[in-house]
DNA sequence: CTGAAAGCGCTTACAG
DNA sequence: CTGAAAGCGCTTACAG
């Protein structure tokens, strides 16, 4: 295509020294003790700048073994686009960590066409251009996981993840503590029949259980109840809405903002009041985005912090300064808004 | 850190063969025309399995010069974060065009804590990990963008920008369409007299106001004007729309969402009613992000298709498929809500 | 102070 | 059908 980019070769033959002079010279490095002669060095740099030369990453990377490279890599489908919003603050937090650590960041999509996306795409890992990996996404391939683990390949999964035989490295929200806080003020204005509404049994949603479970057992109230609602892909909302209804449960903890608006524009549609007729928790960060909604009660998450948390282990994992497992749970906050009140019945 | 990964030459060693006929069954590729037997083929294949093998892709980037990797550069701060919602969707539309086309994507986030973000650190073009490169952001380095241009690196920029003696491609929304339409709308609802509210002088806000511009003078009233306020870090808001209220202007373009979001907010504050005393008008995308706010009158932008064209426009460059300048203009739409009005006076 | 050589892990003509 | 060699562009001990 374009003429070929310079090379240190050619620089070397300007300035009229050899090649590993110029490597020393322009990373700035003195491998003996003895530094380069000055006239040596501008002789270099004049050369370097004469033709337009900077060295090719590449043959760097190979010879140092060390790309500087985080790589991402998600199980999800980056689309849908609705989940730009809570994708992408993980991204943001990333970027900056890497940033400060002086590390690029390459995401990988190559293959994100093929269904599903897997890491040993010809079974063979693709993600050995980056130093680590950050891994995110649903519904992972444990699998895929314990092979990385196995080969030793540094990862962190954005998320809790039990693998079969492996401690692998995850930062993830406390989202028990966030699901015993959201029970806890249920508790207190009054609910006693409480429901969960979950999706996939993944391990997010068995610690946002495991907390409202505890909280109403600290509660010691009597006759208090969690009554779950699994639902699915297949699901229909209104029929979703008729069960709860039917089932005498008078608040509902969701366990993600998209069951959360999902059934509150169900309810909308059907005429249940909230918070009147039944008080809607959403369990992770959730916004009022049309001018007529409610605030919502929800449990804000921290997406930047935890992705900046799991770059920065990443790197320590890479550099080999993790000692053990890395296993982290960062803070997030309840927030009451307009969609819980006391119970009606 | 981790035990040695295993290499081709392990490969070879295990199956018994040469490096190159390694090389070869993996990448499926029969240089010569003879096939290698299918013996041979599965004798590699297992003990690549039973190795772990995966191939170095720095080696193979560095023997066949290609990359496959599309790299992000934006001379914005990816930080303060308010502006996620405007630059990510770029990203979107980017990933998924690299996506389909079998690339990975490198976010240059490496120096982005020096001030200010630069291209050529040390002088030294630090883009040249990425087969080519996408460029954003406000407020570019132009003479950067030369250097980068006379070297031949393939690079599109998302947003027009002139580059003194380089034809550089961009992909770009049709701002002055929007402008167009926008005033057009001010100018049937009654208005004569309006204004623009605008920051950095370049090339996309010189679209906006020849758009405004050329609809006034195809509108063909009498007594129309149009009044300029500049605006820059240092203006203060109070200030500006006491400015505006003196100015005897009934209706407002605002360069970008940033702006009309900190006049609206000012506005409010200070009294002045939307749209009875004053019109007020987005020239890109703006939402209502509170409950209690007007649906913008705005121009809706569509950031995923522009960060896709140019991913398309990108790797046609670096493929050498592209002849000439490829400067591109892709629709956005105006949309009415109720910020806008009929004048009052 | 500087140069010649080996090596990083791969691919690709070129011989056999 | 397969192997030996050269080459991609760099860095890094090792000699001088």
């Amino acid at each position: 295509l374009n003429a070929k980019r310079p090379t240190q070769k050619d620089v070397a033959r300007m300035a009229g020294v050899s090649r590993g002079t110029v490597s020393m010279v322009l990373n700035n490095r003195m491998n003996g003790r003895v530094p380069i002669s000055d006239e040596t060095r501008t002789r270099v740099f004049q050369a370097a700048a004469a033709l337009g030369y900077a060295p090719n990453p590449v043959g760097q990377m190979l010879a140092q073994g060390n790309n500087c490279l985080i790589g991402i890599f998600t199980y999800d489908p980056v689309f849908p686009y609705e989940q730009d919003d809570f994708y992408f603050p993980y991204l943001t937090g990333i970027q900056q960590e890497a940033s400060e650590q002086a590390y690029n960041v390459l995401l990988f999509t190559r293959n994100h066409g093929t269904e599903p996306h897997r890491i040993y795409a010809n079974s063979m890992n693709s993600l050995l251009l980056a130093d680590g990996c950050i891994l995110m996404g649903g519904m992972p391939d444990r699998d895929e996981l314990q092979r990385l683990y196995n080969e030793g390949y540094p990862f962190v999964y954005i998320g809790r993840r039990e693998v079969p035989g492996c401690q692998i490295d995850w930062v993830i929200h406390d989202y028990r503590y966030g699901a015993a806080a959201a029970t806890r003020h249920l508790l207190q204005l009054g609910h006693r029949h409480l429901g969960f509404v979950g999706g996939n049994g993944e391990e997010p949603q068995a610690d946002k259980l495991a907390g409202c479970r505890q909280a109403l057992a600290d509660g010691e109230m009597p006759e208090t109840s969690l009554q779950l609602f699994p639902i699915d892909k297949s699901s229909v909302a209104a029929q979703v809405v008729q069960v709860i209804l039917a089932s005498g449960v008078t608040a509902l903890l969701c366990d993600d903002r998209k069951v959360f608006e999902w059934l509150g524009r169900e309810m909308r549609v059907q005429g249940v009041r909230v918070p009147g007729d039944l008080s809607l928790v959403s369990l992770t960060t959730a916004e009022a985005r049309l001018p007529d909604m409610l605030a919502p009660t929800h449990v804000q998450l921290n997406q930047r912090l935890v992705g900046a948390v799991a770059t920065r282990t990443l790197i320590k994992r890479v550099l080999g300064e993790a000692d053990g497992p890395q296993q982290l749970y960062l803070p997030c906050k309840f927030v009451v808004g307009e969609t819980t009140g006391p119970p009606n019945r």
